[in-house]
Parts: structure tokens; sequence; C-alpha cells
RNA sequence: GGAGAGAUAGCGAAGAGGCUAAACGCGGCAGACUGUAAAUCUGCUCCCAUUGGGUUCGAUGGUUCGAAACCAUCUCUCUCCA
């Protein structure tokens, strides 16, 4: 089957939505966390340690998996939860990024766009019909249309340009989409333009997806830029079906999402900054090698319910960090995971006592206020 | 006892008269990271200040306009022979 998102209630302050996603592998709520998986593995973590920070659905990869280890020998596999022994939803991106952080401009035409592999160097040809293909062999609940991931900034001529070309690749992943148990979303481009986020999100509205989402965000724009971006977009898009937040990320960011109607986010940040040796915090982002927690002996958070809060110390992950050791960014994934988790279940707390707007102040103050007194 | 080789920044290691406060690597200290070409990348790492200044290349003395580099003596290390 199809997923199917019910919303169950909307914030009276704001415009955040909490509601549930139903799917073959379960149903979960929203507004929801995605940890990114790109090569059938969220890096470092295991599916149990997935499950243990209450991840709805993660996320994975069109352009890496059909690269490595293909597509066909995926579905061999018997699809990809089975692949990788995942059995919670997974969506898949199209490769729509990596037009973005792959490919030059040249490289991009009506029909699909070139790529170098980054492996080996040789030619390939990505189109909106190839990726849903690929899709349609790897078995995720999720798959998205192929779209152009412009940077920022590009002139309002390129971007109508960008989100009209997008549109017709949208209906052209559409046409070929044959997979039944697999829903398939569209993407709202736009940048910065109100005008254009709005017929994108109107326009491909029309396309009839079984859920939509925000791209385009988080390539390049400031703060306030990016907030826009998404009001432009979410303003415009049905109400009655999920909406996906593209590429973001920070805590600040899925409080300033939410509040503007998303229910889904995707970030590398949460397992990247780990293997980086840092970890996010209510009182901000903490770099664990930072020599003032060489005999910090108390968890990243006392209060947080992660494996690796309830077990280890600063000290310890500090030297694992220090030493190269796997386990540290291991330990700091669990803990940004279980982080950007466990802030989505506060949020949709706060948004069924329709108190969104009070939290974000208080997060906000916390997230960024006075360290020194750590 | 004899014959060689060597001593350079926290460590390893280049440098053989001026372009050298001294390559490079490691270590150390910071920073960045948003649909993952990322367990990656960037900066700093003799001392003091903003430009700039002050002290360095085992020690001492010398040659030279100028020495980490050349010479002498000394100290210490290593290898080989007895």
């Amino acid at each position: 089957m199809k997923i199917k998102y019910n919303l169950l209630h909307e914030e009276i302050n704001s415009r955040a939505r909490l509601g549930t996603i139903e799917t073959n592998y379960g149903t979960f709520d929203t507004p929801m966390f995605m940890p990114v998986g790109t090569k059938a593995t969220v890096k470092t973590m295991t599916p149990e340690e997935l499950y243990e920070c209450k991840a709805g659905i993660i996320l994975s990869n069109t352009y890496h998996l059909w690269l490595r280890p293909g597509p066909d020998l995926i579905k061999k596999a018997g699809g990809l939860h089975k692949f990788m022994n995942y059995n919670g939803p997974i969506l898949t991106d199209s490769g729509g990024f990596q037009v973005f952080s792959l490919a030059k401009p040249k490289d991009i035409t009506e029909e699909g766009v070139h790529f170098k592999s980054h492996i080996d160097g040789s030619n390939l040809f990505l189109t909106p019909e190839l990726s849903i293909e690929i899709q349609n062999k790897l078995d995720s609940d999720i798959a998205m249309s192929f779209d152009e991931c412009p940077p920022y900034p590009v002139t309002h001529d390129y971007m109508k340009r960008s989100i009209e070309r997008t549109l017709r690749w949208a209906e052209r992943g559409k046409r070929v989409h044959n997979n039944e148990n697999q829903s398939l979303f569209g993407i709202v481009q736009g940048g910065e333009f109100p005008d254009l986020r709005m017929e994108s999100a109107i326009e491909t509205a029309k396309l009839e997806f079984d859920g939509y989402s925000v791209g385009g965000v988080s390539v390049g724009e400031d703060k306030e830029t990016k907030y826009k971006m998404i009001e432009y977009a979410t303003k415009y898009m049905p109400r009655d079906k999920v909406r996906y937040l593209m590429g973001v990320g920070e805590p600040i960011d899925i409080i300033e999402g939410t509040i503007r109607g998303i229910d889904l986010f995707d970030c590398v940040l949460s397992t990247r900054i780990a293997r980086h040796g840092n970890a996010f915090t209510r009182r901000g982002k903490i770099n664990l090698k930072n020599l003032k927690y060489r005999e910090d002996f108390a968890p990243i958070e006392e209060e947080c319910d992660c494996y690796s809060c309830k077990n280890y110390t600063k000290a310890y992950i500090r030297h694992l960090i220090t030493s190269d050791e796997t386990l540290g960014g291991r330990l700091l994934s669990i803990h940004n995971t279980r982080f950007l988790i466990k802030l989505t279940e506060d949020l949709r707390m706060a948004i069924k006592e329709d108190g969104l707007i009070k939290y974000r102040e208080e997060f906000i103050s916390k997230y960024n206020g006075d360290k020194t007194n750590e």
C-alpha cells in the first residue's frame, strides 16, 4: 500500500501540525527527524540502535546505491529493507541533491544530468525515469522525484527555468513509477523567490503526489532567507499531505521548520558532526575534542535517555575521538540522532498543547545562551 | 683503546653561507560541517605585540658585511673493530 498521512492537529499559534504516517513497515508520528543512511547504512549505527533512538523512518540514496552495489543486486536481495536489515520505513532520495553537490551547471540538460562517478570517474547519465526505476527496484517506502537542487544564489530567470524543468521531470518520473508499495513525493523548488515557490508548490500539487517536499534549502543562504523559503513553499502546499523539508537540519531549523508547517526532516549533521567529535546538547553544540572535556566524567547530557549518555562519560568519548577509535563517532551518532528525534517528540508535545512558540523561545535562549557556566 | 657517523622546534625529519623563525610529517590546540565525493576539510602551533619586535638549530670561541650551514675546541649519542 501507499503511505497514509493523518493530520491530527494544527497548532493555534503557528502553522505546526501533528500527524501520523502509516507505512508498510509501521506507523510513526510527525513531526519526525529522519537519520540519513546514504549508502544503505546510517553511518556507524546498527538498525537496533536506530530503533532504540526511536527513529520513525530513515533516508537512503538512489545515486549512491545505483553506483554501488547497484539496484539489481538490491532487488535480488529482496529490496532495501531486507538488504540492510532495517524493518522500519525507508525514504530514498532521488539523486537530486547530487545534481547540487556533484554536477556542474553544463552537465544539466532537459533530458537528464551527466555525472562523473565519484568512485571511478566514469561517465554517468541520470534521468528522471532512471531515478524512479532505480527507486522502484530499491523498494523503499517513499521515493522522491528527480529534481534540480540549484545553488544559492541564482537569478530569478534561472530559477524560473529550473522549477519548470523540475516540474517536467516530476511528471516524467511519475509516469514511469510502478511500485504499488511505494509512494512518490514531488519537490517544491524556487529558491528565495515567493512567486516561484508559489508556482512550484501549486503546479507540483496538481500532479497529485503522495506527499510533497521543500527542496533547495540550506544550500548557502542565511537563516532569515532559509525560513522565508520554507514559509513561501508550505503556504501553497496541500494541507492533507505530508510536507518534508529536505536536508534540514540543525535543532533550531527543525523548530523553525515545524512552526512553518513541516512534518518531516532529514539531515546528515547528526552523524557527520558526531564522527567529527561534536554533540548536540540543549545548551548548544559542543566539541568533545576540546581540552576542557579531558577530565569531564559526566555524560554529554545528564537528562538524555540515549544509550551513550546512560553509559559513557565525556572524558571517555573524548579519549575515543582523539584516539581515532570508531566507537567514539558511534556513541556520538547515537546521542545526536536520539537528540534530534527527542526534539521532535518535544515539539509534538508542545504542538498538542498549542505551546510551540513558547517552547521555541525557551529552547533558543538555552541553546544560544551563556555557556560559560557549564 | 682504535675507526667512523651524528646532535635542527613537543617528537620524527629536511635544510650544506643571505630568498630561513627554519620545508614536510606526527603530536597538540581551535574551527567548519544542513536531501553525505566528508571517520573529512581549514587555521594556529619558539616568545611578546595589531603592523612589528625579540630570542633560536648540543656548548663555547672564531672566520665573514652576513652562520643552523665554514673552522677550532669541548660535551653527549650511535655504529663498527679490539
